[in-house]
DNA sequence: ATTATTGTATTAGCACAATAATACAAGCGA
DNA sequence: TCGCTTGTATTATTGTGCTAATACAATAAT
């Protein structure tokens, strides 16, 4: 089955955040190989190069490592995982604060929306 | 002063962020006529079209009406703007749950963040 | 009525990002 | 050694979003 995108965001970004997820959640877990670029690009019926594209966000994260002819792996270090994945969220929690901020939201309410959404 | 923009973000948007904060901390209070756009235009040394693409924004969420000839104003519903400051804020909280969860962060783990951050 | 000031519409150009086509490079394995 | 599979580099095309130039429309004020 081919993949699905959506067209608000770009495809690569999509590509990306479906291998973030598995790599974060351990369904890939560390040292692992990973798809490869042909794998992937034939299964979501797209170019290598997008795929491609999609890893080198992943490589300069530092989670995923290329070994050549042999493929690509998780990184094998778990505390790079987790230092990624603190690294993910505080940016994500600086810019969600910079904008609650903008709207004239406290704490306490972001706080508590929060809770409410999150399961 | 011509103002200042960064490059990540579209200018019109960065116009329209400025509105929006006066609108919602009340710098700009309910009725109250809001610059031209050619005002701001001048004053942002940009373009009058992409002052008014800003303003569609705010419009669009109701935070802002054309009166024609008259000028712009803040909506003279005070209610408005809380439902629009709640609709925006409720948004932004589901897209930061959802991006959250991507990265397998509990609720716990992410109101710590949030508190730690925000002031 | 005329003028000046307001918002609006249309169009075009420009830049850049996204994707694809294609070719190249390197090394494992039979 | 040869071929197959891996990642990578280069280039081109396409699409689209941002901004500006310019002209138009409407109306309050004088």
């Amino acid at each position: 089955m081919a993949w699905k995108f959506s067209s608000d965001k770009p495809v690569y970004l999509q590509i990306a955040d479906r291998i973030i997820k598995k790599v974060l959640s351990g369904e890939y877990s560390a040292g692992e190989q990973i798809p490869t670029v042909r794998q992937i690009a034939l299964e979501a019926a797209v170019n290598p190069n997008t795929v491609q594209h999609a890893f080198s966000e992943l490589e300069n994260e530092g989670l995923i490592i290329s070994k050549g002819t042999l493929g690509r792996f998780v990184t094998d270090d778990v505390e790079v995982v987790t230092a990624c994945r603190r690294r993910m969220a505080e940016q994500l929690v600086r810019e969600f604060a910079k904008n609650m901020e903008q709207l004239s939201i406290t704490k306490e309410q972001a706080v508590t929306m929060v809770e409410e959404v999150m399961e």
